[in-house]
DNA sequence: AACTGTTTAAAACAGTCGTTTGATTTTCGC
DNA sequence: GCGAAAATCAAACGACTGTTTTAAACAGTT
């Protein structure tokens, strides 16, 4: 009891000998990411950090405020390391890496990018910091993402076909993470092939360079509409 | 009070003079649909159908009982209209119907076609019943997709790239319905446009045609592939 | 009339949730 | 050391959840 003379010597930033508010931050950002916020309760994050449960009201007021905490934690660190060493100078190159990064940082919560995870968790189910949230750690990727897709393109494009290439990967993407369990039900002799990291960025990559360089997609998307107007009368 | 002598005349198929059972089971469909299974509690059902709490555990034994009987309820519906009037000679043709259908049919939640919001849910945030559920209503349709894919491609293809392109089609189709309120905050000003269901479903059979119909995509994944294995070393 | 399966109503159950309380301990300038 | 402020703790609060119980009505059959 009392042999509270040892220093506690507050490690430098993992969960040890850090204050109670600083371990709740720490560990709440991964369990956020992980099962969102309305299937994790304080006691578990309480119970994760080593902490009583009074704390989260105690520092933050409420649960939401904890978790808007997490968001601004995450906005800080972002503004320092954005754009992540993206330095090839082939516009494929960079396209390619962009696609394979978004893809890894979507599917691992702990290699300490728990930030995209907490975002799709998010989107799932806004809480209300959704716009926050999105401004914050979306639209920096999103619009990286048109640029390097305006780059790419030989022809300029309408802003509306990038925005709908965008989103077509970025909606690839959540939803080969997100499904990974419906995707293995679904295939499962080759499931371990068609969501692997590599193929699934080839896949993208590729199909998303062909659409801008082939000169037949317009003509197909004149046909289709054709199709849509007359199928109006028949449906 | 005393004038129940009226003939109680069951209505045919509404929530009006049906049966208990049946006023949850047609309740339910739709409530469970919209906010997903932990989402709505007994005391919500019960209020829509007009019916004691009671009548829940009476009937179906517990709340995920009365979750399995609506499965059930839309399996045996289902199976009687499918494949849907898509009779079409032209692939193409079959194919843009079916996207739209797709499309169509994720995003009215009331329009009698709450079914595949609810897989979507399910999907999310799986209950006991996932496998039946995926088995049920995704199955049919993805493997009717594949089928379209394998005639609409002119070379035969791995069955991993078809796939692809089918998880890449149900992707988007998911994200532009599930995730429109993020797609609203990013592009605001032209977010009319892109959800729009005509313009998506152009979009999305413009570019798989494009990349079936190319020759330049197996040239683009090599040498995407290339790029991959190189960034390996560089971090 | 007695018996059957249904339905309703109201209440209570046990459990979990976010939040709060009040006492206790720790911290730190003095 | 001292005492006030800050931080932490065990415990409880009130509200909600799914589920169950009790009781009383209702319809239909025999």
């Amino acid at each position: 009891m009392s042999s509270s003379t040892s220093k506690p010597r507050a490690a430098s930033r993992s969960t040890e000998g850090a204050s109670a508010q600083q371990r709740l931050l720490d560990a709440a950002g991964p369990i956020f990411a992980e099962r969102g916020f309305e299937g994790v309760t304080v006691r578990d994050l309480a119970a994760e950090a080593r902490v009583n449960v009074a704390a989260v009201g105690y520092h933050f007021g409420d649960k939401l405020g904890l978790y808007r905490a997490v968001i601004d934690l995450v906005q800080e660190q972002r503004e320092e390391c954005f754009p992540q060493s993206n330095t090839a100078q082939d516009p494929v190159v960079r396209f390619t890496q962009l696609v394979r990064a978004l893809l890894s940082q979507m599917k691992s919560s702990t290699d300490s990018s728990w930030e995209i995870q907490l975002l799709l968790r998010e989107i799932q189910r806004p809480t209300p910091i959704f716009e926050h949230m999105v401004r914050v750690i979306l639209r920096p990727r999103f619009d990286y993402l048109i640029a390097t897709l305006r780059e790419l393109s030989e022809v300029e494009l309408t802003s509306e076909d990038y925005d709908q290439l965008a989103f077509g990967i970025v909606g690839q993407c959540s939803f080969f993470v997100l499904n990974a369990k419906m995707v293995n039900f679904l295939i499962p002799s080759n499931h371990a092939q068609t969501v692997d990291l590599d193929r699934v960025t080839t896949h993208m990559v590729a199909t998303t360079l062909t659409t801008l360089e082939s000169g037949t997609v317009l003509d197909f998307k004149m046909k289709i509409k054709s199709i849509l107007s007359e199928s109006i009368d028949s449906g």
